[in-house]
DNA sequence: GTCTATATTTAGATAGAC
DNA sequence: GTCTATCTAAATATAGAC
């Protein structure tokens, strides 16, 4: 039982919990009270090991980021793989990601919108994307298409869109489109072989 | 001087300042001082003319809410148009209005994450779309292309993430692309004529 | 209607026993 | 390390003077 309830530290259990309610509710809105009752110990505790809520917070956030950019940067830089299977490969897994935490990007967005300069220095994701691979390939791939070249981040801001907006609004979608989560999970499954396809789409439409 | 600062009624001025730092900021991150202080007025009129921050907090949300989605609701419902027109319509009059207020798309999905029931009683946008002239013409725009189906949903997610996510995504997007207000703005319009473009393509693309 | 001063409630943090 | 009880600070809400 090296995984059970038992094993796990109690540091582990409180950040196991932080995680949960931060990423549902978002810093502001959660009380350390509530993180306390998920992990099923004492409000002392988080004090003890943590010292404050924010420092627990900046340590769920930092891993977040670098879990959400970190998975991109490893595909996006891989010398042996084309862009259309990069485009594959990162639709595909954060797909799976979201379906499993479908709370990160709201999280994500959210938080970076309330404190733009916090992490961004730490992770100094700033030219990351431009000086990738992937960025070459991109323009290898405008070379050959011909016609009026369409800047990086309108191409990344569409990929982006397609693939992360669907679970930012998914209470809302779920609403006027009438689903339920069985329902809107298959859809995000379809999706992993329809984005790919529009996006080749989009390139090719000039 | 008929839209002067000083012929605002104080309710008036309370709103606007609430729509301001609710907007900006969400629910919980919000202190009624803030507020006060953006008004230029005392902490305590605010609950003598709303009663609490809660109340004075679903006002604005229900206004917002109305004004995302009535001008949707607007277009969609116009027999005059075609399908297609409907989607350039939607895309320049969005655009338009989250380059004015860039906050709304990310203020609305979070709150509705966090209460999901609360307005979508209220304003009973369920069936709303699915009932609605451009769904119609949207079965009609399938049947027409013949192939595999695409459900209408699929579609919605994908027109709103194209057109909504950049304005979400702005901090983060600014950092990695290296983009400055005014350049992200330019963009923003250039995607008035992009996305209908695209939509096309997806559309085609089976 | 508007303000100052104050009461009340809530939530983060800590002291001290075990 | 963990808990109970408590302190303190912050923020919402209200009483009462003008």
């Amino acid at each position: 039982m090296s995984d059970s309830e038992k094993d796990r530290s109690t540091e582990e259990k409180i950040k196991d919990a932080a995680r949960v309610v931060f990423h549902k509710k978002g810093f502001a809105a959660t009380r350390t009270r509530d993180i306390a009752e998920e992990a099923g110990l004492n409000l002392a505790l988080l004090n003890y090991y943590f010292r404050s809520k924010e420092k627990l917070f900046d340590i769920i956030m930092l891993e977040t980021m670098m879990g959400f950019m970190g998975a991109m940067m490893f595909v996006f830089n891989d010398e042996g793989s084309s862009f259309e299977e990069k485009v594959e490969k990162t639709v595909s897994s954060y797909i799976d990601l979201f379906i499993k935490e479908p709370q990160i990007p709201l999280f994500i967005m959210n938080e970076l919108q309330r404190n733009p300069e916090g992490l961004a220095g730490k992770l100094n994701i700033k030219s990351v994307l431009l000086n990738s691979v992937f960025a070459r390939q991109y323009q290898e791939v405008m070379n050959r298409r011909g016609g009026e070249p369409l800047h990086i981040m309108q191409f990344v801001m569409s990929l982006m869109g397609l693939l992360v907006f669907p679970f930012m609004g998914r209470p809302m979608l779920k609403i006027i489109g009438d689903l339920n989560d069985e329902k809107f999970v298959t859809m995000m499954k379809e999706r992993k072989k329809l984005v790919p396809v529009w996006i080749e789409a989009i390139l090719s439409a000039g």
